[in-house]
DNA sequence: AAGATAAGTAAGTATTACTCACCCATCTTT
DNA sequence: AAAGATGGGTGAGTAATACTTACTTATCTT
């Protein structure tokens, strides 16, 4: 019988942990059910009770993930007037995050768009809830003249998650090491301030 | 016995073109070697002949697209003396590249960047190059009093592929129709004016 | 004509994600 | 307290998949 996310037995979450754990250091796909089920100390059919596919697994990972990371993003925001320093606050959280938290950064940016069924996951629903929350901090602050009125408030939202997920790639890809503050201020600078001389 | 990459046989060939052809509609990992084979119409042993996994199959193709994405890159730069100019050639171009050819823009943005190994093949070479290009005409555009000197270049770059790429994510993604010249145009104006009113 | 080399084949094999029938413990209902 | 239902967990499968190996056929050089 297959079972709803209403409950959280031992099982479950030792094999979310598995993955978890497994994704520190290998990719998705090198990583096998056998392997999980092993680290978990579960028998390779209990992931089939709780997930209906290796895949719905990740998604159930980044769905756990990613809503820590909304509440840390909501948290940080509220209380703060100016939109741009919110999405200043935006940027330097997230930055930091994904810095911390490596395999949720692998699993959102490089391991889950590739395949269709992830659009209508309910991580999925996370990330929107995420990209919705910054189109609207852009959206009041062209409504209240700190944001020019001219600019397409749904690509400077493209270009804010692209700088974000861009500044990124090289720490969480080859482990580089990252100053939060210091790209935050870059990042900031050039897309509010511009970069032509 | 295995072949390196000086001779192109019918064969070879035919398997990138299935590859290219069936990623059209699926993504890669759903994509068997069984179909491939079919699709080229040679034996599924054949492809361990020329590429010495599915995965290196994949970076080849990457590859071949990409290397002509980088002459038009090049071909449309020359003669261009502002360097802001070129910079707005350069996303122009690559979103239009990008949109004109979702097979490339989907195994670029989203196929390859989660194995490790993609990061010692040839194709990622090919994005060196393009990222190499785009990094130094920044430089040059510092040197040149165009572009603010306390503007870290290479945070730069970074924001500028991000921009690029995350402009493209929902067409390639929900094949999303996308008028490449008003979007460069609008990032453009976030990139080298600022968003700030 | 010979001999080497390259193109291509056919029949495997180990591994992998996933399934199915079955336990066993705890709770609810009569 | 007996019966039954429910949910957590098991273990032995299976079809399909990426990849291998031994082989044949064609092409090229000298």
């Amino acid at each position: 019988m297959k079972h709803k996310g209403h409950t959280n037995p031992p099982g479950r979450q030792k094999i979310i942990e598995a993955l978890t754990q497994l994704m520190r250091t290998r990719d998705f796909h090198s990583v096998t059910t056998a392997e999980i089920a092993q680290r978990a100390g579960v028998t390779e059919g209990l992931i089939y009770k709780y997930f209906s596919s290796k895949k719905d697994l990740l998604y159930q990972v980044l769905d756990d993930l990613f809503a820590r990371f909304n509440e840390v993003i909501l948290e940080r925001i509220t209380g703060t007037p100016s939109a741009i320093q919110q999405l200043d606050i935006i940027i330097a959280s997230s930055i930091e995050y994904y810095a911390a938290n490596r395999v949720f950064a692998r699993i959102l940016l490089l391991e889950v768009r590739n395949s269709q069924d992830y659009f209508t996951s309910e991580a999925y629903e996370r990330v929107k809830t995420y990209a919705r929350r910054i189109r609207d901090i852009i959206d009041q602050g062209i409504a209240k003249g700190e944001i020019k009125s001219d600019i397409d408030p749904q690509i400077l939202r493209n270009v804010i998650l692209g700088a974000i997920e861009h500044a990124c790639l090289g720490e969480i890809i080859f482990s580089r090491k990252l100053d939060a503050q210091v790209v935050t201020q870059s990042i900031s600078t050039i897309l509010f301030n511009g970069a032509k001389a």
